[in-house]
DNA sequence: AGGTTCGAGTTTTTT
DNA sequence: ACTCGAACCT
């Protein structure tokens, strides 16, 4: 223990000020404003170090909140370090969400919610969401489910619950959705069900309405520390107040400079008025920045600078200047991905830098695949972080179904993926019959799969093969009640008895899918999971099967893109802008820097999100430390179609003085101009000005089918340009100009 | 009952 | 270009 005490010391004094500053702060709300690369992480770690070794409070009455799964286990390994690995295993270090489902399962006879809940990902959802929309008679095409459950995510983090979200809904759509959100809660209540959204929101009811429970809470979590904290939403800070009480022993660390996640519900107003909600806080700003050369930290001051709503924030460093930043304009996203590559294997080559120090980023998930591709082709190892791949996997999403609807017995949603898969002569019309007989007598599917003779409108087969999968599960249920079974005998048991295997074992419609094989890596998770399991709680001996499946289940609910990423893994790293957030690479590059892009079409028609594109151009910028590439195409081919591009205005925002740019093949126009011209494209820009002009936002039409509408925005794209029309029929359509017979009633004034 | 073909929508970012 | 669902066929 003088050890660790005499360590602590000699890492206290190796601080700068500010951080010492953080680090010894005990009692009462901190606000820590983290530039990039200031060595937040670390002063996190030492303060949690300090609070226990130094002040002497017991690990357990520690939280520590993180963005990911990945960060939590890092920020674990790291304070165990420093304190024990026991003490570190003591502590809680989580997500907001992980944090939330485990509140739940414990306190949820509370709530009225049985403990063996499923968690509904995106999918699960879209189909709780149609059943929803059809028994309301509500066509699928006027509310896309995807919207509306947009829509009602929102309205749940700023927790609305349906009859608040109906008395504020004013028009037409507002309360329609309103009835889709009431029928959409209560068909994930029949099934036990909670969305990644619920999580928070039963947990704030959960603290609201129970005060013993919070009170048993405020006890157990006297020290709260949220990271990342300028992407909590409103649910989130509820939860995180509420539990800190009348201590306010809260701890906030975050940049509003990397707030990239309004578009999920966060709100930026949690951290930017910290002080006016607790006004005995302390804040301290860390602005040294340890990781980027000059160059490209100036590169990022002058970027952020472009942001109007923004209070600023001093940036240095006292790092080398470094090379310039590199900008590159290839002529097709293949030159582009070349290019990046020829330069890795360069840089691996000539100065022996490793392939796990680079990494690329892109703005959306689909540019990885032209990196891949060139990657694979010269046998470059790289991983992707998309963790949440390897679970849409339709295999993968089979076998978990098989374990949720075994798990929780009300989940008709999972039930219904398996019930036929593989085929054993339960048919649609059978599965209708027993919808319709449940409807009709007060009962559940589920439920009537233990005796389906009752359904009179069933043959004998049908009624025969319901009744022998009915047994199946009630056999599989008995196994989840005993404790000397492991998860990975259970799955494989699973896999077995319900056919799956054999049927992806003999399935080799596609060569290059190893379905079986992706089955069997599910297996070994199960297993690595479980071994887990037992190193952090040495008391789960007497734990039954059940419950290990319900965390194992919770786990795969909520693994994030990043999860999968292992820095040691020797390979290069691609992911989004998004996931690499918190993240830093030697070597990075970021694809894709065009208008449309970054920023993406969908921001551009807003100053506010204009900015978060750039906020998130910011934090792909500041990853970097020792080398970044910028690169653009001039055209590039989406949906098939191969398009001109132009390079994003986030480029001539660059101070000139800390980039170079290299312009590859036939390019003749200037970056920093904004424009790009060659031969192909002179025809379709032309054209696609020309519609621009006929159609400016506010112009009224006419369209043969939907009636009189106001266009309110035109995304020029050669042949295929649309425009965005709002009808007062139908609502928001999108039309391609060409196929649209559109007739022209008024234009408002035109500028030119 | 189960497989096949055709068309539509798809790509913003994710716990 | 690709994937998914619905109508359609055997």
């Amino acid at each position: 223990m003088t050890d660790r005490h005499s360590d602590l010391d000699a890492l206290l004094a190796d601080l700068t000020e500010p951080q010492r500053e953080a680090v010894l702060h005990v009692e009462g709300p901190l606000l820590v404003l983290a530039g990039p690369g200031s060595g937040k992480t670390r002063v996190i770690t030492l303060r949690i170090a300090h609070l226990v070794l130094g002040v002497g409070i017991a690990p357990w009455n520690v939280l520590a909140i993180t963005f990911t799964n990945k960060a939590a286990g890092e920020m674990r390994q790291r304070v165990g370090q420093m304190l024990s690995p026991r003490q570190a295993r003591a502590m809680p270090i989580t997500t907001f969400h992980s944090l939330c489902a485990r509140l739940i399962r414990e306190f949820g006879d509370r709530l009225g919610l049985d403990p063996r809940f499923s968690i509904y990902d995106t999918a699960d959802q879209q189909r709780a969401m149609k059943q929803a929309l059809e028994s309301l008679d509500m066509s699928t095409s006027n509310f896309p489910p995807a919207k509306v459950l947009a829509t009602i995510s929102n309205a749940k983090n700023e927790l609305l619950d349906p009859e608040t979200y109906a008395s504020v809904a004013s028009d037409f759509y507002h309360r329609k959705v309103a009835q889709a959100y009431r029928k959409y809660e209560s068909i994930l209540r029949q099934n036990n069900a909670l969305d990644f959204d619920d999580l928070l929101l039963m947990t704030v009811q959960l603290l609201r309405q129970h005060a013993d429970v919070l009170e048993q809470l405020q006890e157990r979590h006297q020290y709260i520390l949220i990271d990342e904290y300028q992407d909590t939403n409103h649910a989130q800070f509820v939860i995180a107040n509420t539990l800190a009480g009348k201590r306010q022993n809260i701890c906030a660390t975050g940049d509003p400079d990397q707030s990239i996640y309004r578009w999920r519900g966060a709100d930026i107003r949690n951290i930017l008025d910290f002080e006016t909600h607790y006004p005995d806080a302390k804040v301290v700003r860390l602005e040294q920045n340890y990781r980027s050369t000059k160059n490209i930290l100036a590169a990022a001051d002058g970027l952020i600078r472009h942001n109007v709503r923004r209070k600023h924030k001093a940036l240095w460093t006292e790092n080398e200047p470094g090379d310039p930043v590199t900008i590159v304009v290839c002529p097709t996203e293949r030159e582009e991905a070349r290019w990046v590559v020829d330069q890795f294997c360069q840089l691996h080559d000539m100065e022996r830098i490793p392939w796990s120090s680079m990494a690329v980023f892109y703005r959306v998930n689909s540019l990885s695949r032209a990196i891949e591709d060139e990657l694979r082709h010269r046998g470059i190892p790289y991983q992707i972080a998309r963790g949440t791949a390897f679970y849409e996997r339709k295999e993968i999403k089979d076998a978990v179904a098989y374990l949720r609807a075994i798990s929780n017995p009300a989940d008709e949603v999972n039930l219904l993926r398996i019930i036929n898969t593989p085929a054993r002569g339960i048919s649609s019309a059978t599965i209708k019959a027993l919808q319709a007989h449940a409807a009709a007598h007060h009962t559940t599917l589920p439920q009537l799969l233990d005796n389906p003779q009752q359904v009179t409108t069933l043959n004998p087969r049908a009624i025969s093969a319901v009744s022998r999968f009915g047994a199946q599960l009630e056999a599989w249920r008995k196994v989840t009640e005993r404790v000397d079974v492991t998860l990975r005998s259970f799955l494989e048991q699973v896999l077995r008895e319900s056919g799956l295997e054999s049927f992806y074992a003999a399935d080799d419609n596609d060569p290059d899918e190893d379905r079986a094989m992706n089955l069997g890596e599910l297996v070994s998770s199960a297993q690595q999971f479980e071994d887990e399991l037992e190193f952090a709680d040495m008391s789960q001996d007497e734990s039954t099967l059940g419950r290990r499946l319900q965390a194992f289940l919770e786990r795969i609910s909520l693994v994030s893109d990043v999860d999968s990423v292992d820095a040691d893994q020797g390979s290069v790293t691609l992911m989004t802008l998004h996931a690499a957030k918190g993240l830093e690479f030697p070597v990075v590059a970021i694809t894709g820097v065009e208008e449309g892009l970054l920023p993406h079409d969908r921001a551009v028609a807003e100053a506010e999100e204009v900015e978060e594109e750039r906020r998130l151009c910011f934090v792909g910028v500041t990853r970097a430390m020792q080398r970044l590439y910028l690169t653009c195409t001039q055209r590039r081919t989406v949906f098939g179609q191969t398009l001109p591009t132009t390079p994003s205005r986030f480029l001539r925002e660059l101070p000139r003085e800390t980039v170079v740019t290299q312009e590859l093949d036939d390019f003749v126009g200037d970056v920093f101009a904004g424009e790009s011209r060659f031969g192909v494209a002179a025809e379709q820009r032309r054209r696609a000005a020309e519609d621009a002009r006929m159609y400016p936002p506010g112009t009224r039409v006419r369209h043969p089918q939907f009636g009189i509408g106001r266009v309110l925005n035109v995304s020029p794209a050669g042949a295929h340009t649309r425009a965005r029309i709002e009808f007062g029929s139908v609502g928001i359509k999108t039309l391609v100009l060409q196929y649209a017979r559109l007739e022209v009633l008024d234009r408002p004034d035109l500028p030119f």
